[in-house]
RNA sequence: GGCGCCGUGGCCAAGUGGCUAAGGCAUCGGAUUGCAAAUCCGACAUCGGCGGUUCGAAUCCGCCCGGCGCCUCCA
């Protein structure tokens, strides 16, 4: 396994700090506002990685830390009348239902800057009494030149560094220099310290909560690309200068959304002119990106989790919901897959009890043509991972894995009745390795909830399919196609099979549709004086609870 | 100005020295179907441009063109 390493600036070879063991520190956010699904691309990636690395035997601890104290979170405060406390209880809620809605539940510590305030404090002072930090008026700030090693991270010298120092230019020794500590004004929400009362700087929370939880050096540190300069670098500085050991092994950093308007839409090159100032953009809560839970309403978590794995994670990634809806489009055809799996065997796949770990996922194909190709696949998926957690090309391979297995129904008719248990079980065998390694990248983890689940809608749907049936029995082509016509429109597609026909889909408005469309058959029954089809049609609907009333101007319906 | 990233088929996207350049979406054929849908089979790129290194490069080096990020809060 290799981890591309943002302070080498290569791929290294994995090894951990201590054996079997990893610590992961994550940067989370700074509570001041909603979330955006800029947010969610750390978080679900490296919810992938430890998935990945537990999957692979080792024992992970994650961390994803939560910034409640800061200027924001004071004027935001301010502005609302309410207490920075909550500003922050509320935006930590609406960031935990944004990570589940994702499938983000891998973290094992969500630490508060303000719960860990002594912490902070003891890191600071250590500083300041080893003489990295010094006093200012009730400030404390870093001195970037007295370490040596400042900007290795981000491949910066103390000397090119530009800035005017900010408001505190005044109080600094260098205009790099940065507050460790920042004393109160009258007003706002302070902690005692040997410097007075105030509040920590912005950076300090992280190097004081990864101390705490995962100890002086640990493994893998994750965030943002944006967070190498400053806030990375200053972490650095802050912990090695205080312990004098490297703080972190490997360094991974995620890369950035944009948002694009543009991307995904076929045919979409060079002809428009586009306001570029919404175009292509970074995303950031100062542009008024946002409206993550709108998103993940419209789209779903899971489309949304998996449009961002198809990217190998350093990557930029162009986002717009058109792209989301292709990649959701992929995302079908692999529940299209499951159905047909509980066709062939009965049993739901997501029953199957699935090898937890690396090694027990290892399967003895023995001369089995269809499990040595399931090997062989599942080889090139954990090839993918151990390279950098190229979900990306993970994926790749199991939509391979989803259409041999396909194939192998198709050869072998599976979904006939009555085949040979020794036909089945290798294709059982499979379809749980599919499921193993989605499981990795915390993606079909569960059955999905038939969404809305009108059951009217339901009950409806198969009195349209029965009078179908009984068209096509009786050679009707032309109603059975005009059913399937009508029915098309309202997003609903049906599917003949062998053992009956199967229906999906239907847009909000499709009961009131299909009602409309049996009023119709209805209609057109009695006209040709069928009135065996028109009766059955008002007595199987009867059934279901739905009344049928015929005036002047039409039929109308209504639920009893 | 300093640091850095990217440019692979219509769109998205793996691959970073060596078999016929993964996969997804879209499109076009075929099998299958009463017709469809689904599924399967097949078609569809020589890798921004030029030059260089090498037996051999999309993959390494140089230059050029074109996108983008950071250097200020930011995942």
């Amino acid at each position: 396994m290799q981890i591309y390493n943002t302070l080498s600036k290569r791929k290294e070879p994995f090894r951990t700090v201590e054996p079997g063991k990893v610590g992961i520190y994550l940067c989370g956010p700074t509570v001041y506002d909603k979330a955006h699904i800029g947010h969610m691309v750390g978080p679900v990636i490296f919810d992938c990685i430890k998935r990945y690395l537990t999957y692979c035997g080792y024992d992970v601890s994650w961390v994803v830390n939560i910034t409640d104290v800061d200027d924001k979170l004071i004027a935001k405060a301010n502005e609302r009348g309410i207490t920075m406390l909550e500003v922050a209880e509320e935006n930590i809620a609406d960031y935990n239902e944004n990570l589940t809605a994702l499938g983000v539940d891998q973290i094992d510590h969500f630490p508060r800057a303000t719960e860990c305030m002594d912490e902070i404090i003891a890191i600071i002072a250590s500083l300041v009494e080893q003489g990295f930090a010094y006093e200012s008026e009730g400030d404390v700030y870093f001195d970037v030149g007295k370490d040596g090693e400042y900007g290795k991270l981000s491949n910066r010298r103390v000397d090119a560094m530009q800035g005017d120092g900010g408001g505190a230019a005044a109080r600094k020794r260098g205009l790099a220099d940065f507050a460790l500590w920042k004393s109160a004004k009258p007003d706002e929400p302070s902690w005692e310290s040997p410097w007075g009362k105030g509040r920590p700087g912005w950076h300090i929370e992280c190097s004081a909560m990864s101390k705490k939880i995962l100890g002086e050096t640990f493994d893998i540190h994750g965030g943002g690309l944006d967070l190498v300069f400053p806030h990375h670098e200053n972490e650095i500085a802050q912990s090695e200068c205080c312990h004098q050991r490297p703080m972190v092994t490997y360094w991974a950093h995620n890369g950035l959304l944009r948002a694009s308007s543009a991307a995904g839409k076929v045919g979409g090159r060079g002809e428009r002119e586009t306001d570029a100032a919404d175009e292509g953009g970074k995303m950031s809560r100062s542009k008024g990106a946002g409206g993550l839970a709108d998103l993940i309403a419209s789209q779903g978590g899971e489309r949304i989790r998996f449009f961002l794995l198809r990217t190998h994670y350093r990557s930029t990634v162009l986002f717009n919901e058109p792209a989301i809806e292709e990649a959701g489009t992929g995302l079908e055809s692999f529940y299209r897959f499951f159905k047909r799996y509980e066709r062939v065997t009965g049993n739901s796949i997501f029953e199957l009890d699935l090898p937890k770990t690396r090694v027990e996922g290892e399967i003895d194909a023995g001369s089995n043509e269809l499990l040595a190709d399931v090997v062989e696949l599942r080889n090139k998926f954990l090839a993918a991972m151990d390279d950098d957690f190229n979900t990306g090309g993970a994926i790749g391979e199991l939509f391979e894995l989803a259409r041999r297995l396909n194939k192998y129904c198709d050869d072998n008719d599976l979904e006939a009745s009555g085949q040979p248990s020794d036909q089945v079980e290798p294709f059982v065998r499979g379809a749980a390795t599919l499921r193993e390694l989605a499981a990795v990248l915390g993606i079909f983890t569960q059955e999905q909830t038939t969404s809305g689940g009108d059951e009217l809608l339901g009950q409806v749907m198969q009195l349209v399919i029965d009078l179908r049936t009984e068209a096509r029995a009786n050679k009707n082509f032309a109603t059975a196609d005009a059913i399937r016509d009508g029915i098309g429109p309202l997003g609903i597609v049906l599917e003949d099979r062998a053992g009956g026909t199967d229906w999906s889909g239907g847009e909000d408005n499709a009961l009131d549709g299909v009602m409309q469309l049996l009023i119709q058959l209805r209609q057109t029954a009695r006209a040709e004086k069928d009135f065996a089809t028109s009766d059955t049609i008002r007595d199987r609907l009867a059934e279901a609870g739905v009344t049928l009333e015929d005036r002047p101007g039409g039929t109308e319906w209504s639920r009893g």
